[in-house]
DNA sequence: GTGCAAAATTGCACATAGTGTAAGAAAATG
DNA sequence: CATTTTCTTACACTATGTGCAATTTTGCAC
């Protein structure tokens, strides 16, 4: 679909350029999570099946099936591909920053435009519709593994020293959950509004929800007056 | 199998005293998830069948499915039972209470070995196996909105006050994330241990995460070196 | 291009999941 | 006992998910 230079796509990024095979292979994957997103736009969840997907993606039934193993996880990629980019940026943070730091730059990668527009739509449908959530759920946990592994590394980076693993995976599951606070409250507030304005409020809310855990929650549940954006 | 006196099983406890009906749908219920644990662990995780639960528990395959839409959901059920015992301590604490201090006494009630105890041996067997979890990650995403609901109920007390959802929203998930946390660290080191002194372990977790959540996690995941229990 | 090996797609068969429906069994009601 | 309500069951049917072998496509060497 766009532009396909032949074999060097971009050099340098990746040191295996893409084959032939590889890129078909991520055009049909691409083709089916394409196909699901319009088949759950159109007819609604669960009023089709994987081979209304496999025919509107122009291929059998069973290669779907060796692509995703379900519906669900085929629509569940994408979020898996939205999270990767948060995970790949705490990534890149440096070491010694302090970890609340690295992972409120890593959150704010979810407000990026390119990252979070593929998934706002589909979110807005899914939280109508629980059946649906059970992936999504599981892919908030695979990032939270992820996020588990690259702070457990990043800590073993100090030699001799003993890794608190429920220090770990407390943090780890409380970041998550505040970037899934954050997008669950923007959601709710203007669904997939990809505005300047609109993403400039995710980012707020997802260094409000750090700022929370920072803080340890020392009460603003409640504020007897908002002077400035009480719009709510 | 119990004692079962006729209909005055607990006078006083439930204005409804059990009916009949209502005693064999909760020993149907007993039976399809004692037989699907059991064949869980003889069999192993995705190695029995609905039909396989169904006749250990003496019903036929479609009454399996009136009571539970999966096998998952069978076994996620004693799931959802062992977190209700903690959502309803928190909804027991008084509403002037900080709301962290009523997640610690929330989060304690896990640690009660009635509780806990038709839990272990699950957590352990599904641990070790991802497919299980999903209907799992849901019990405790369901925990968590029931945490959210009872949140923004203690706080609606207050006349006149706005609510702050992403405070609530990233509180109970952060609050739950500790739970989980605690809970899996516990699993990971001991197993299924019910001994008071591995039961005194999990509280001891469960305390010290929601402690780290209270403290804003300012910096303990790593320790030079630790004078007492390095035995890990 | 030709030929060959590796890999992907596909059709087919099959076991299992999950649901609608109607008949039958059990329990509450009078 | 008779009736009504609720639960269980059998049956039929669609859909899911997987193993397997045949077929097609791609990569690579010549």
């Amino acid at each position: 679909m766009q532009s396909d230079s032949l074999e060097s796509g971009t050099p340098g990024t990746s040191p295996t350029p893409p084959s032939r095979r590889e890129k078909n292979k991520a055009a049909t994957r691409q083709a089916i999570t394409d196909a699901a997103l319009a088949l759950l736009r159109s007819k609604g969840a669960g009023n089709f099946t994987v081979e209304d997907i496999a025919d509107s993606a122009g291929i059998s039934r069973r290669t779907f099936f060796n692509y995703f193993g379900s519906t669900d996880a085929a629509l569940a990629s994408m979020t898996y591909g939205f999270l990767d980019s948060a995970l790949q940026q705490f990534r890149r943070r440096p070491s010694r920053e302090p970890i609340l730091e690295s992972a409120r730059a890593a959150l704010l990668e979810l407000a990026d435009p390119m990252t979070v527009a593929p998934l706002a739509e589909l979110f807005t449908l899914i939280q109508q519709n629980p059946q649906l959530s059970r992936s999504e759920l599981e892919a908030w946990d695979h990032c939270t593994e992820q996020i588990i592994t690259a702070a457990r590394e990043r800590f073993a980076a100090a030699p001799g020293a003993v890794i608190d693993e429920l220090y770990l995976r407390a943090l780890a599951g409380s970041v998550i959950s505040c970037g899934k606070a954050a997008m669950d409250v923007w959601f709710a507030r203007g669904g997939a509004d990809m505005s300047p304005a609109s993403l400039s409020v995710l980012r707020q809310l997802l260094i409000d929800a750090i700022g929370h855990l920072g803080s340890g929650f020392d009460g603003h549940a409640l504020s007897e007056s908002t002077p400035l954006e009480d719009r709510h």
